[in-house]
Formats: C-alpha cells, structure tokens, sequence
DNA sequence: AGCTATGATTGAGA
DNA sequence: TCTCAATCATAGCT
C-alpha cells in the first residue's frame, strides 16, 4: 500500500497546484466530518496490514461500505492518473511493430497464415511453377505439402493457445484488479493499460512462433528446392524404358498425359521428370541424329523382337477362335507392339475400338508389318554401317518432327497405347 | 583433372 | 501451359 504524501485531503488540494473539487455536498459545516471520515479511513488503510487476515477482511469490509469510500476512492484514482501513471499515456498507443507486419505478411504468402488454401498452397504452387510442372502431383510436391501443412497445423496451435492463455490471464487480471479495486483506487484507464501491457507481451511472444514458424518454412523450402537440383542418373532400367517409348514413338515423340503418368509409374520418377527426359532427348536426338543412329537401331529391333512375341501369341489366338484382341492382357503398355509406330493399331484415329470379326484381319496385318520390320532388323544385321535402316523421318526439313500432329497436350486423347504412326511404312 | 553424358532450370514463343 | 533451346550443375568415366 502506497503512501500519498504531499496530499491535503482537507479542501481537496493537491501539492503540484491540482485541485479537486468535493465529491459531493458544498456546505462547510459538513467539512470538519468529511475530513474526519478520510482521516479515519487512512488510519484504517495504513493499519490493515499490522492485523491478522479475518482482522483485515472484516475492516476491509468495513471500508467498502465506508460512506466517504467511493468519494475517496475517485480523488485517488485521478491523482494517480494525473502523476506518475499519465507521463506513459501516450506513448502506449504503439504503431504497428514493421517487423511483426513483415513476419505476418511472409507467413500469409507461404500460406502458413489466412485460410487454407486447399491442396496447393500458394508456395506450393509458386515453387512448382519454378519447376515448370505446376500440375504435377509427384513425391516431392506432396512431401512438401504435407511438411507445410504439419507446419500450419503446429502454428496455429500454438497461436490458439497463446491466445487462449493470454485471455485467460487478462480475464484473471482483470478480475483482480476490479476486486483489488474495491479496496485500493484502480480506475478503469489504469485496467486498461494493464490488460494493453499483458497483450504486448503475448504478442511478443507470438512473435517469436511467427519468426521461428517463418525460418522453419523458408527451411523446407530450401531444402525441397536443393533435393530438386541435385541430379541424379535414372536407372537403366528406366532409361531403358524411356528410350524405348521415344524410338518406337519417333515420329511424334510427345507422350500424351497419361502415356507420361504411365512412363512414370514404370520408371519410379516423377511426371515432370519424364516430360524433362523427353524435352532433352527430343533436342538432343534431334542435334545429333548422327550420334543417337545405333541407339535408335538397337531399340527398333527390340521393339520388333517384342512385336514377334506378341503377334505370334495374337496369331495363336486367333486359331483357337478365342474372342480375345490382341489387347488383352496388357492393355495400356506401350511396350505392345501395337502400340507403338511400328504397327497398326487396334484403335483408329476416333478413339473406337475394333471389335469381334475384325481381329483376324487385324493380326494378318500386323502380320505383314512385322515380315517388313523382321527384313529391316535383317538389314540391319548385314549392314552395321547401319545409317541406311533407321531413317529419322520424323524430322521435317525445319527440325521439327513432321507428322508431329499436335503436342500430347492437344491430341493426348486419342493418342497414347494404340496410335497410328508411320515410322515403319516408309 | 578433364571430359562427356545427362537431369534440371530458365526464358522465350506459340 | 507446353515445348524449344540454351545453359547450368553434377554424375560418372578416363
């Protein structure tokens, strides 16, 4: 309990010049007793803490309901806001920490803060779209959403429950004060600034989640974009495989969507990676056919050893009368050979399928289409100059691949397993 | 260490 | 949004 010197109750005169009029009541006959009262009440307050506890719940009573107490109790509360208290007063109203907005302003772009933003954040999709493969769902994409959104999630608790707690202590705070001010001058203004002093703190602590929130987000980032950069070699197998779509593809070497999911699938890599793969080989081959000649002639006849297989169990079927196409049992493999250039397809430019009583037909074709790529693969074998078998038709005089109807993107639809291309006619 | 092959990135263009 | 072309960066080989 603090004391008041300097304080002339008597006349409400206050050392420093300030001068308080009288609660209530002019007259100066009722002067001597009002003095007497505040006097009494002093006495009281000063003595309180020399007594025992019920001692002093009982006199605090007596207090409270002391008929100068509320009269008391103003005169007090406005001298402490008009000394010490109201120098700080206008340095509280606080501008927004820059700092603060920054971290807030980082946290909302990195879709840490504000609303969910759905599957793709907006840095998901930032740093996809640096990747150049925004659409894409690899593994990389969806570890980093998942960390993002552990990150989110642990954010948001926390900020839930400092906020919780700092309501809770203001609310006790308050309630405090409020009882506190029943027995000493507290004015509203004073809870006020406290409850204004209890939030600075918190915020500073919710600061200090927002900046380590922040440095755990650009972290992740990081490191996803670092795991992105380092190279590493594809299998051979997959390379195997990606080889063998691009040359038994090559005169439209651009896998549709799906031929890429599928690519993909088989590989173990990600879409994007396929589509890399296939955007460097097409450049590449077509720099340097010279170079890529054996590569290409390797995989033709491993394409053609493929198609033998395959017709030869195709032809089977169709002696025994089985209602089977030459389709079944692999059906969306490019490895098929009807699936790729070298033969015709099942499936004609529409998308619709042959069906039933064309089958037979269809075997004798491919068939003849095989006895034309054995004789090449024959060639091949008798010739290892080589560069006469597999002829880049593809390539217009421009550099462009000439039937390349349209990228996959346009013609994906009906293009994929089953196509008609015409690398082997020619 | 130097070289080549190859996966990834970037910017322009359609 | 996709592709091309150039380029970067690294793996793997000699």
């Amino acid at each position: 309990m603090q004391t008041l010197s300097g304080v002339t109750l008597a006349g409400h005169t206050v050392q420093g010049g300030m001068a308080v009029p009288p609660p209530h009541g002019h007259d100066g006959s009722e002067g001597d007793g009002r003095k007497q009262d505040i006097g009494d009440i002093l006495h009281q307050i000063m003595t309180i803490t020399d007594q025992s506890l019920d001692e002093a719940q009982a006199k605090k009573h007596g207090l409270n309901c002391h008929r100068m107490k509320p009269a008391l109790f103003s005169v007090l509360c406005e001298i402490k806001e008009k000394t010490g208290l109201s120098i700080r007063g206008a340095q509280e109203e606080d501008p927004p920490d820059p700092q603060l907005m920054r971290l807030d302003n980082m946290l909302l772009a990195e879709g840490v803060a504000g609303p969910e933003k759905g599957s793709g954040s907006a840095s998901v999709s930032a740093v996809a779209t640096a990747s150049g493969s925004p659409t894409d769902n690899s593994i990389e994409h969806s570890d980093y959403r998942a960390k993002l959104s552990q990150i989110r999630q642990i954010y948001h608790t926390e900020l839930e429950k400092y906020e919780q707690a700092c309501n809770e202590f203001t609310t006790h705070v308050m309630n405090l004060l409020r009882e506190q001010s029943r027995t000493r001058p507290i004015s509203p203004k004073e809870i006020e600034r406290m409850v204004s002093i209890i939030h600075r703190k918190f915020s500073s602590i919710q600061m200090q989640l927002k900046q380590s929130t922040c440095e755990a987000v650009m972290i992740l980032r990081s490191r996803f974009l670092d795991a992105r950069r380092k190279r590493r070699n594809f299998s051979k197998q997959a390379t195997e495989i990606l080889n063998e779509y691009f040359y038994s593809h090559l005169s439209n070497p651009y896998p549709s969507e799906e031929a890429k999911e599928e690519l993909a699938k088989k590989c173990s890599i990600t879409v994007s990676q396929v589509s890399n793969w296939f955007g460097n080989k097409r450049i590449r081959y077509k720099k340097n056919i010279g170079k890529f000649q054996e590569e290409a002639n390797l995989y033709a006849a491993k394409t053609a050893v493929n198609a033998a297989h395959a017709v030869a169990a195709a032809v089977q079927n169709s002696q025994t009368n089985s209602p089977i196409t030459p389709n079944s049992g692999s059906s969306g493999s490019f490895n098929l050979p009807n699936s790729g250039d070298m033969f015709m397809s099942m499936q004609n430019r529409n998308g619709d399928s042959y069906q039933g009583a064309q089958v037979g037909a269809n075997v004798q074709s491919q068939v003849d289409t095989l006895h034309h790529v054995i004789n090449q693969t024959a060639g091949y074998n008798n010739d290892l100059g080589g560069n006469s078998m597999y002829n880049p038709h593809g390539l217009d005089a421009n550099g462009g691949w000439q039937d390349a109807m349209t990228p996959s993107s346009v013609i994906s639809p009906t293009e994929g397993p089953g196509s008609v291309h015409s690398d082997t006619s020619n």
